[in-house]
DNA sequence: CATACATCCTGTAGAAACTACAGAAACAGG
DNA sequence: CCTGTTTCTGTAGTTTCTACAGGATGTATG
């Protein structure tokens, strides 16, 4: 049990954000101390973590509550949750061979650098065609 | 050589967004025409899809602008283009890893459920206590 | 226990990155 | 030439935060 201070602080997560979060229905409304404060569990802090992951990720809150909504609806039938997990699970895969890709190209100039070679840059190059 | 509405369908990018990334300073001005009108070439497309690319893997305007930098500044040297590319892979590798684990997670759940059984969603779980 | 300072509340306003539309000018086809 | 499309600039809306303002409540200290 903690005040949205103490989970801020935690999680790294303005407290701005966090009572955003809860307006925009990625994290539920918050249980209330008596004297109207809210108050957070674990949970809570879990759940947030994970937003903050997915939003770095370039997923869009959109798609965090839909990954979200396969952790939290048990009674989704299988095939409806695998359809869900499918497709995140695309988007999921083709950030990652372009991130890759990006991967490659910096650890490629780095290295060069580091033997002395001035090396021209690719970056862009490196992404064209790829989906 | 092309208009805007030809880089625009090419590309996917909404005519307005073209516009915008040349106010926001990630293209250059566009060449015109004498009628006024914006003239492109493949360079032009090429930095476009790019910068769809970045924005899409997470990166804001900001860390795409330095990305380009490496490219453009032919002028830098060595060791300053190193210390930008380093930069951006440790943030592209942290990327990285955090989708690897989603996506391990997402495949989990979609291989257990054509295999017929019901299974739950970690995907929290799974990126707790990750950087 | 009074005063001081931090923390929380709601609400509104601003920033970043788009997106949509309005009104005018230019172009292109029949 | 008339009609419909494209582009122009400029402004306003949307999403996802972020930053106050003004007020209530909590906590620590002399």
């Amino acid at each position: 049990m903690m005040s949205i201070g103490t989970l801020s602080k935690q999680s790294g997560v303005h407290i701005e954000t966090i009572r955003y979060y809860e307006r925009a229905g990625v994290l539920p409304k918050a249980r209330r101390a008596p004297n109207g404060r809210r108050i957070y569990g674990n949970e809570d802090a879990g759940r947030l973590a994970f937003i903050r992951h997915a939003r770095e990720l370039g997923f869009e809150l959109v798609s965090v509550r839909a990954l979200l909504a396969l952790q939290e609806k048990p009674e989704l039938s299988c095939k409806a949750a695998s359809d869900l997990a499918s497709a995140q699970l695309s988007a999921v895969e083709s950030r990652l061979s372009r991130l890759t890709v990006l991967r490659d190209e910096l650890r490629r100039m780095v290295r060069a650098c580091k033997n002395g070679r001035v090396v021209d840059c690719r970056v862009i190059d490196a992404l064209t065609n790829m989906r």
